[in-house]
DNA sequence: AGTATGACTCATT
DNA sequence: AAATGAGCCATAC
């Protein structure tokens, strides 16, 4: 068995649970595309529900991440992104998720309960 | 080592 | 319906 070397992952701290990170981004990397998800609904599919604060906190470390993690996928339960602060420009994220063909207006994912796309259902 | 903060969410008021 | 408190737990200082 390899040691963590093969695991390891550029957040600090992260080893004990690397692999509640690990499974994150791999929820998040077969959001397709067009779709969107919410920290909650990924935090209830790896059964930590109430611990929707680490998803948001491995979006951060994603950013770092290979292949890239498309976070812009993630925000919250009201369709709002709350994380665009986190990405280069104030309006990165919006653009990416409208290159993706997902409508924001005022940091709000339009229809959003029509793209919501729940990994506990549809990932099963 | 203790306190504060946060890309959240739910329950209560 | 809006505001507040609480649970969550890793990171930052």
């Amino acid at each position: 068995m390899k040691k963590s070397s093969e695991n390891k992952l550029p957040v600090a701290g992260a080893a004990k649970n690397y692999s509640f990170f690990n499974d994150v981004w791999d929820v998040v990397r077969q959001v397709p595309k067009g779709r969107v998800t919410t920290y909650g609904a990924i935090a209830n599919y790896l059964g930590t529900t109430s611990s929707a604060r680490m998803v948001g906190w491995a979006m951060n470390a994603s950013f770092t991440m290979k292949p890239k993690v498309p976070a812009q996928r993630v925000i919250n339960r009201n369709g709002m992104l709350s994380g665009k602060i986190h990405f280069g420009t104030p309006t990165l994220m919006q653009e990416l998720l409208e290159k993706e063909g997902i409508k924001v207006e005022n940091d709000t994912v339009v229809d959003f309960k029509n793209l919501f796309w729940d990994p506990a259902i549809e990932l099963q």
